[in-house]
DNA sequence: CTGAAAGCGCTTACAG
DNA sequence: CTGAAAGCGCTTACAG
């Protein structure tokens, strides 16, 4: 099924086809139109985007490079990426790294074949900057989602300051222990929201003890064996914040097991707000990221290249930087011995504001 | 960049190099099939599958048409079906339906035209019954994740035996009240579970009461509103067993919210097993799905079409069986008052098991 | 307003 | 072992 059958069909050339098909304002008669499209209707004919491609340099598809999909992180990103692709005609390829050379380095090759229009790269790692690099060259344009090592468009959130926010609110509330439970230290997200917490820790004065310090892998898992292993220094934590919030949930799971009512012997705050928090019992304190939003805003800063082809050497890669926001619930509250550090009047209005960062 | 600057590097024809690329056995001259190999790599260049797929009238790239990335189900599966697909070398071109049919159509006529191998489809509604035919007539592969409404290959899973089984569970620790939450009743997986409910009940002659059924819409405030609802019956249920997780956790936090204790007032079942549930405090008691499984299974039956092209009828459409299975955990337990139906022995050791279904 | 023809970047008989 | 040429299904100057 192919134009020429609808040609034949309607009793016209290819030339005409395709001009009903693809340029609305080109002149044909109405009543040849009209037959082209009825050929087309009876033979329910799909135009070959590949034919199409092939000559127009465009796929109008882009590839979409994450971690895993089965991170509740992503599919939030993904569903903006994917919804504003589809508004604009795009369709979008994904790439489940596992942030793995070896994989990342085959889809790339693939996406490369398949003559993608651009690229999203999200969730880090060292391998994209090379990677970037050959796109790049080869034509194809890129985003990162995230802070990259050089000089991409990108969609930036302001991990730093959101978690110094969050360890502040923790010190209002009266807290001079905190732990921290970090993500994969490799990756600038976690470089980031470390940085935020010390440099909270530090501004507070709260206690600046790296026995309090624990790396996890960005899983429950990870973050219930961090969290157990907090629980036994001496003296322990009266809070802890976990770099996202699924580790906060391994946290939460293992305060209970250890018999630690949160948040009245042990505050928690987590990082990201996938949709599960606000269900868990207590519901989750964490801060909030507009992950729809930072999806639709990569695929709109490539659309945006795509229309700029040719535009000139503006001022710097495009950045998009989108705000965080404290989400505070039920899983934080004063420590156990408020009468230490009351909170004063300003400090405990602060707790029930949703801070907005920046 | 094209095939032919290759083969003007390495001063050897056009098919020569096509030769190398994809011919390892076709008898090329080592040091020509070296110099030809030494241009590629110099040039760092990459076929464009666009001309390729034109001619070899496959794209090697297959759609999936899931209703929303979001809805914590479906990552899994996706993970499953992408893995398997780049195994083999397949792409996958992603499409969230939100089971509207507007969007869906729209996504089937982009998958068309970008003539994709083969199409999976889950997620059920009924728009997919004229969009399987349609591709069947144009020679796309079909495979459905679920019941489809007619003979396509598919990969199923017991429905109605697992919810059987889920309430079975509750009967045999003593629950007479079984409340359920179903989901959306269009889809042939919310009709399935019910059945097994249905039929459970009438088979441990378990309190027969409408008052004891919900409609939700698979969500977590619909599980949340259907189980204070059904809380506020009289007599309450002591159980409840919602067609999803999702829902579940809903309930759950409905029942804190109302001050009972899961298990010891109130037991919970759900369905789907997604990651978090087993990190909840008590931890759900679900019917675990082989999700990554499923998505795995179902590219792996289009991959057996590819295979099988033209090889004739067998005995009807491929159907691949995965078992779910029931993960007793903690939100279930024997009813506030045990004393009217004190679980047996034997009873008691079906709790622990996990039974297979089938 | 319409059509014939070139060409997008490949693969593969066919001929040598 | 290698190359010239046809052709996959389209779009678009160019000519009429």
């Amino acid at each position: 099924m192919t134009i020429s059958d609808v040609a034949t069909e309607a009793g016209v050339s290819v030339a005409t086809v395709s001009r009903v098909l693809n340029k609305a304002d080109y002149p044909v008669r109405p009543e040849t139109r009209e037959r082209v499209l009825k050929a087309i209707e009876k033979l329910d004919f799909h135009p070959n985007e590949l034919a199409r491609s092939l000559l127009l340099k465009s796929t109008r598809t882009v590839g979409l490079a994450i971690p895993d999909i089965a991170n509740p992180y992503y599919p939030l990103i993904s569903r903006g990426v994917e919804d504003v692709a589809s508004q604009h005609g795009y369709t979008v390829i994904f790439c489940n790294t596992d942030r793995d050379a070896e994989k990342s380095k085959r889809y790339i090759d693939t996406l490369l074949q398949k003559q993608v229009d651009g690229v999203i790269l999200a969730g880090g790692g060292t391998d994209f900057t090379r990677a970037s690099e050959r796109f790049a060259r080869l034509g194809t344009h890129v985003v990162f989602i995230g802070r990259p090592a050089h000089a991409w468009p990108s969609v930036r959130i302001p991990n730093a300051d959101a978690a110094a926010t969050a360890v502040g609110h923790l010190a209002a509330l009266g807290h001079r222990r905190v732990g921290f439970i970090g993500g994969l230290s490799a990756l600038t997200t976690s470089q980031d929201r470390f940085e935020g917490y010390t440099r909270s820790v530090a501004e507070h004065g709260l206690d600046d003890d790296e026995r309090l310090l624990r790396e996890g892998d960005f899983d429950e898992q990870s973050g219930y064996r961090a969290a157990a292993s907090l629980l036994s220094v001496s003296p322990p934590p009266t809070a802890i914040f976990a770099a996202n919030d699924r580790m906060a949930v391994g946290a939460l799971a293992a305060s209970h097991d250890h018999g630690l009512g949160v948040p009245d012997e042990l505050s928690l705050v987590g990082f990201d707000d996938i949709p599960v928090v606000s269900y868990l019992r207590p519901p989750l304190t964490t801060v909030a990221l507009p992950a729809y939003d930072m999806g639709a805003a990569a695929m709109g800063l490539l659309l945006q290249q795509f229309e700029g082809e040719g535009a000139g050497g503006s001022d710097g890669p495009a950045v998009v930087r989108l705000p965080a926001r404290l989400r505070v619930r039920a899983s934080t509250g004063p420590p156990p011995s408020t009468d230490r550090h009351p909170p004063t009047e300003s400090k405990r209005r602060s707790i029930h504001g949703e801070p907005r960062i920046p």
